[in-house]
DNA sequence: CAAATTTAATCAAACGATTGATTAAACTAC
DNA sequence: GTAGTTTAATCAATCGTTTGATTAAATTTG
């Protein structure tokens, strides 16, 4: 029965996830939930202990497949700071665009100032994946690769937020660019290719400046 | 009486918007908001219909200020495309920063999928903006001031963007710059100056590439 | 002008619906 | 049988909204 008990826990945490990413926190109720992922309300506060709960329990979840994503490629000593970064690029969009309904409810939970533990919690999740990029872009600019007076803080809202902003307001990114960004076909043969390519060169035209 | 009458619905609306700010659409409660407004509940239905007609006319209002400041940049015929877009981004910066609260709440409600009207609403809200930057740049790449290649769309992703990720993840923002944002000091005397630097560094090397 | 009437503004109270949470009983498996 | 699950029923609290009554100002009427 334990395993079942794993599969049934795993089965709401993939529901109360969908869920949550659509409607948010508040809008997602624990009934919806419930009756989504097929199982009686009293079972979430009987796993999760509250709502507050399953919402921290899908957040853990996701965190344990994300941490050791990155953290390889800088230990790799035969890249160049550029090599490096352009791997980044890669990686993050390949992952970001492949999780966009919850990277979308991380940004916008993250935003509002309520629910102080849920909020550690998520900022300690950004945190790791802002890290490495910057680790990686202070060495390059240390070793002389980057021009010296280049802006790494700045250049690692402008990664994130570039991304962000098409993620979590995909109406008026899809007006902007002219197509729908949710649509599947349009994202992987295009819009995913199209922003490692204007990434890349947005970032090396900068980076590359002379003092 | 009328005058008296606009003052108490701005008023109303002045509170709302503050307190729709700091705790979202569904966070902030008709109660707390009359609360806060020292007005009667009812009057909030009674002036506004609903509380989603109350959010849409703090949109509105907010509309009105912000439609017509950058329009008049574009029409200015002796400046060149680049000066109009270094125009833009410092009165963007300043704008922005200056109502960030209320930037904080476009972006987190423009998110969700729920509330189909207030989506519509902020979506054309936030594509006036977006439309005056692309029109600009757009001119500059038919006038060859801008590289023909440049990718518009993702650029104004990036303008946008890399200001929605420090606005509305202060949090993470600060870690990273290791300064809080959210304090007016460091916002005022550092990073604004800062972000309009960068902005237009980045813009310039990039659009700046040769064929 | 003054009385009569209409309109707009405001209020306390209550509405039905929904929220997250809890209970005690029933069921399941070893 | 007993420990672990699952269920239906129910809880108090809060939600956005509506109501009917009251007040004051504006308008109409004679």
């Amino acid at each position: 029965m334990e395993k079942e008990k794993t599969d049934k826990k795993d089965h709401i945490l993939d529901v109360a996830e969908k869920v949550f990413s659509e409607l948010g926190y508040d809008g997602a109720s624990t009934r919806l939930i419930s009756g989504e992922a097929n199982v009686n309300m009293a079972m979430l506060n009987y796993y999760f202990g509250s709502k507050e709960g399953l919402f921290i329990a899908v957040f853990e979840r996701k965190i344990n497949l994300f941490r050791t994503l990155l953290q390889n490629i800088n230990e790799d000593e035969s890249l160049s700071s550029w090599n490096k970064l352009e791997l980044y690029i890669d990686k993050y969009v390949d992952r970001v665009v492949a999780n966009s309904c919850f990277q979308k409810l991380v940004n916008r939970e993250v935003s509002l100032s309520r629910h102080a533990e849920i909020n550690e919690k998520i900022t300690d999740i950004l945190m790791t994946n802002v890290l490495e990029f910057k680790k990686v872009m202070q060495e390059g600019v240390d070793n002389g690769s980057f021009f010296e007076g280049a802006d790494i803080g700045l250049c690692i809202a402008t990664i994130f937020g570039t991304k962000n902003y098409i993620i979590n307001t995909p109406q008026v990114a899809s007006r902007m660019l002219g197509k729908d960004v949710l649509d599947e076909n349009f994202l992987e043969s295009e819009l995913k290719p199209r922003m490692k390519i204007y990434m890349k060169k947005l970032l090396k035209s900068y980076l590359a400046t002379e003092k």
